[in-house]
DNA sequence: ATTATCTATAGATCTATAGATAATGC
DNA sequence: ATTATCTATAGATCTATAGATAATGC
């Protein structure tokens, strides 16, 4: 796949981006910290992406990628095992996983340019989990919640480890807390 | 108790600080911005807290109170019943709730000046949480699981489902779902 | 006396625009 | 021709310091 100069400078930029965003949040990012990082000037990264706004939007739209390690965001393509491994990966990804969770973290902000992103995301997601809850364990899962029922809980076990694992690497094993969750959530029957 | 006017006008700058940084984050607060809710000058305010960072430092140290709503913070004084009535109650202070949220997702940067407090703060949550456990269920909880491999489950969820409400309060509801998730914790025999 | 506030201002940033110059692609 | 990049710079902020003045507490 030939790219061109040009989209590889792009992708240079955002990989740059993630990582500033990673280490001071989208407020604390500079556009010329990120531009240093490529070795461009302030106003040279400007000419790929007008506006700091802009670079968010087009970091937004590649994260999905990054952080669900290349598995597209559909209920069809998602399952528990899928997940748990993922959580494991991502275990090995601090910076990703980093970037992630101070994006989420300042967008409850009310003015925040990613808030709408998340909150269509976290709908789409809850969904998705719901999805993989039922083709793992049918209708009824452990305490009698429905999938629906247990597809935020999940969710916020996600990433709710994340903040607590990044806050304190030493203390918390996210992949096997996570996994003790999966049990939790298995019917008994 | 009759505080002084100093102290007054402290109580008055925290509250302010709180609600700034519920809408900003706290990089994205200003000490102008404060300072104008309190109908003081920039510099007026830094006669009360000497750098941004001293003010940061006294809005964590109050906030425990108020997102815990008062109840202190050590393992005696926690119980289940508690807790999900305190997620109740929390879901009627976004702000408050917004506010912590949005520190706790900054506090992941590197270089945040709240990182060392909130990982502090949550070994001491996961061990109250643990002892929480153990005083209500006892020794092994629902799927084999430990108090204190439940802790970090339980505190992931909580904060978890904060995101998720303050993104989209319509879609989720926190309080129902944090019962959910105490009926899974609740051994089965 | 001490505490509370204010005006003035230095010194750092930061985003974004304007416009010049260099490099690349037909 | 178009794309990539640079220098120069306007215009907004923002934190923090210095030092004056007003209000309050003994």
């Amino acid at each position: 796949m030939a790219r061109t100069r040009g989209e590889e400078r792009r992708a240079d930029i955002l990989r740059a981006t993630l990582e500033v965003i990673s280490e001071r949040g989208y407020r604390g990012t500079s556009l010329g910290a990120v531009a240093e990082r490529v070795g461009l000037t302030q106003q040279g990264l400007l000419h790929y992406f007008p506006t700091k706004e802009a670079l968010l939007i087009a970091v937004l739209e590649v994260r999905d990628q990054w952080d669900t390690a290349g598995v597209p965001h559909t209920p069809e393509t998602w399952n528990i095992e899928l997940l748990a491994t993922l959580v494991e990966y991502n275990a090995m990804r601090r910076g990703v996983v980093q970037t992630f969770s101070a994006l989420l973290g300042e967008s409850v902000a009310d003015d925040h340019p990613a808030r709408d992103f998340f909150t269509r995301r976290y709908v789409q997601t809850r969904e998705s989990m719901a999805a993989a809850l039922r083709a793992a364990f049918g209708e009824e899962l452990a305490g009698g919640l429905t999938p629906e029922q247990a597809a935020p809980l999940l969710t916020a076990v996600m990433d709710g480890l994340q903040y607590q694992w990044l806050l304190d690497p030493e203390a918390v094993d996210m992949s096997a807390a996570f996994r003790d969750f999966l049990v939790l959530l298995k019917p008994k029957d």
